[in-house]
DNA sequence: CCTAGACTCAAACGCCTGTTTGAAACGGAT
DNA sequence: ATCCGTTTCAAACAGGCGTTTGAGTCTAGG
């Protein structure tokens, strides 16, 4: 991605910016390494993104846009064939995120970068992710709170809050590439979202 | 805790730069800002501290040090009550940082430096934390893999990862004050101790 | 060919960064 | 009262930061 010719100067800069935000985070990558790491000129960063704030949201719009596209596919998908379980909504949430993992265009550091947003509690970037892909998190809910009628409203936050921690976190290792002996990256990180879905499922029904 | 006399430079430093970490980072939290807040000469962070980076280790060694030593008394006591259950020893892992977080000298925030650190996924930090304090997961992991035989390694260690993300990210919570209507603070974050608890009990043992 | 618009570039802008310096202020012991 | 080690302080250091500028290059349309 990096200084490859056949990609678009912006191209360029969003995958770069992408890795080195996962890397050392929002505020420790400068635009000069992310320009450098790109090879393009310092001013490219404002000439087509205005200024750094506004990269930083257009890496996040890069991916999100066709992430949540996907994961609401799907999970419309296990509706519409009526046979909705958790597990069905899990898979429908993971898996649109391991097949970006495995897309070979560094989409695998994304989750990364997704889970530094996480951890910024406030600042306006939760702000912006809320607002602008809020509505995702609101459908799942929706369909979680279906499947389990027994919880209550409060119960239910309560377990979801906790889900959507476990799950960030776990997905940001999709991002890390230590795959286990004799067995592919591919392998690796499908078992990785059926463990997820296994435990993450369990903890919602427990 | 930020210009209050009545603590040393040394504290209130070690306060200011609590804070600040959790809110912006640690690279977005500058010396003159933590030191500002804290109401200290900037000089002084260099003078205690040798650097921001060790100033960063001494957050972490403030408050890590008691509680790693507090939820491995806990695991010890479960275990030599001779009842040890899932429940009982995540509640010795979790009970001690809910413990801290309801301290009123701020150690609620720290939660969130910790998840910070977590989003740290390279970096010295990371190898820091691992090298003085991975003792206490591994003993934690051993209590888990004693109470899971059914679990191979393998299986056991997808699922722990999995628990530490859920806890690592839920327990960041702590740090958040946004009490529900007519509960105590104290009550909310008792509840959603538990709630932990059970969730992640119960992706362990599915 | 010429021009207009999109893009790239080196250089500079003012500000902020972590760190160092050397002098000043302190407080207890002689 | 004098000393000495500890701590504080204002000031400065070199270098990095995000952003802006204005000239330069490129390329499609007339």
């Amino acid at each position: 991605m990096q200084g490859n010719p056949q990609f678009s100067t912006k191209q360029r800069i969003l995958g770069a910016a992408e890795a080195l935000f996962a890397e050392h985070g929002f505020a420790g990558a400068s635009l000069r390494q992310v320009t450098a790491a790109a090879s393009v000129n310092l001013a490219a960063v404002n000439y087509h993104f205005g200024s750094k704030d506004n990269l930083i949201e257009e890496v996040f719009r890069r991916r999100l846009d066709e992430l949540s596209r996907r994961r609401l596919e799907r999970l419309a998908e296990t509706s519409a064939a009526g046979q909705t379980t958790l597990e069905s909504v899990l898979d429908a949430f993971i898996s649109p995120a391991l097949e970006l993992s495995l897309d070979r265009k560094g989409g695998s550091v994304f989750m990364r970068v997704l889970a530094r947003a996480f951890a910024e509690h406030n600042g306006h970037l939760r702000k912006f992710l809320s607002e602008n892909y809020g509505y995702v998190l609101k459908d799942f809910a929706a369909a979680f709170a279906q499947l389990l009628p027994q919880l209550d409203r409060e119960e239910l936050y309560w377990r979801l809050d906790i889900a959507v921690g476990a799950l960030t976190y776990a997905m940001a290792d999709f991002g890390m590439i230590q795959r286990r002996t004799g067995e592919s990256e591919r392998e690796h990180r499908e078992q990785m979202a059926r463990h997820l879905i296994h435990f993450t499922a369990a903890g919602l029904r427990a």
